[in-house]
DNA sequence: ATAGGGTAAGTGGGTACTCACTAACCAACT
DNA sequence: AGTTGGTTAGTGAGTACCCACTTACCCTAT
């Protein structure tokens, strides 16, 4: 059935670039990240990918064995990008060095860093972690090793009498969450309410963190006004 | 055409509960939470809801006049729901009373416990928000009236030399994030890292950011070994 | 001339939503 | 008590459309 007069055919688009198959195919995987991050996997159509693309829906599944496929590609690539590598030397080397307010700026302005450089990026994890996507432990174990080299610099330097005693586990939370919470609210909320420069608000954040870490000669001194009854304090 | 030969049909689902209008809207209601909560909304079908619910498709559309209906009126249920209202009065209070303490602690216990008792609804926002659905709105608007107390109120403390200067904004933030960042990671990552009690959480949590804020009698006496050279001390 | 980048018209499965119909309940009137 | 007539909750077979993916074909640069 249906056998196609294919008479003179009219075959529009060929005013168009001719792309290799490489130049391509990132492209597709870059149009393909906007709206998967913009609209999510499910809503993202091929018909649309193709549109923004310039080219029929055919190219995808040339290049891309499925629409899952072409999404996994995206986020595979990003994955192999944003290896550790250098920067846990660095971290390393500011551990040595019990230079607490680098380090601390350091893991700050590498996470909102992460968040302004690619936002699109965020927003596609988000919806990855959202719907069960395997791609959520890949970033899971991105952050889980930040979060346990915190716990071991944060236990030592409470050893040297350096920081108060509170569970490290909590503290390093902290450091990790005010800036990804920061981030985070700028892409789920659309705009932040604290107008600042970056690096005014990496500082900011950083002198919290420490304000609320390093112990003070002084402990029970400030007992004037400020009522602290329940609070434990450490907990091993 | 299709004239619907109805003769003798067999009706299967007689031995089911019939439903008044009210009980079978709520049922939905529910039923669809949490499909929407964990399949998000164009993955979950109305066909799935249905079958979860034991009625057919058409019941839905009895109730409400398209997916998309049924979706907002679960949001905008527990939207009315969440009103802060007598929190609110407890909240001025504690101000008044300068109790930093109990006053932290009752914004961090609220939002641990907001994200315990209903951690679907959490889901829901979050999906809601990165899709942009007009209820992220919603949800913003809880957020930042809260935001501007703390703001307020850290801004007071400061003057009356309670608390260190810093950016009042960005320690409201810090109360904010801490314990959100937590309840976030648990949806988001499946597990917490941190394997503590509720309680036990809120209050270290509250003790970091306190500590941080807390003015010290010797704010330049511990300078030993510990170098902070770049940061701006506030900034109005 | 041929390989490779590209097209466009399908195809089948799934989706939201509709519609004609019915079983069960509830009064009121014999 | 039993028939009657209306209302309501529920059915399930459509229907039109949209999606991912396929196939058969085209055109041009090397």
């Amino acid at each position: 059935m249906s056998t196609r007069e294919t008479g003179a055919k009219g075959y529009s688009r060929a005013s168009d670039i001719r792309f290799t198959a490489a130049e391509r195919r990132s492209q597709l995987l870059r149009i393909a990240k906007g709206l998967f991050a913009e609209c999510g996997f499910v809503s993202t159509t091929t018909k649309a990918i193709a549109e923004a693309a310039g080219v029929s829906e055919g190219v995808i599944f040339k290049h891309f064995s499925s629409k899952a496929e072409l999404y996994a590609s995206i986020l595979d690539n990003k994955a192999e990008e944003i290896g550790i590598g250098k920067w846990r030397d660095e971290l390393d080397k500011l551990a040595e060095c019990k230079n607490d307010e680098s380090l601390v700026l350091s893991v700050v302005k590498t996470i909102l860093e992460a968040n302004r450089q690619d936002p699109q990026f965020q927003k596609l994890t988000l919806q990855a972690a959202l719907s069960g996507h395997p791609m959520h432990k890949v970033t899971g174990q991105r952050l889980s090793p930040l979060y346990k080299f915190l716990c071991r610099y944060i236990k030592k330097r409470q050893k040297q009498g350096a920081f108060r005693k509170c569970d490290p586990r909590l503290a390093a939370h902290a450091v990790i969450s005010l800036p990804s919470y920061y981030a985070l609210s700028k892409i789920l909320h659309g705009v932040d309410l604290i107008k600042l420069p970056e690096d005014r608000i990496a500082s900011g954040l950083t002198q919290l963190i420490l304000e609320g870490l390093w112990e003070r000669a002084d402990i029970q001194q400030k007992g004037q006004k400020l009522c602290r009854p329940k609070i434990r304090k450490g907990n091993p």
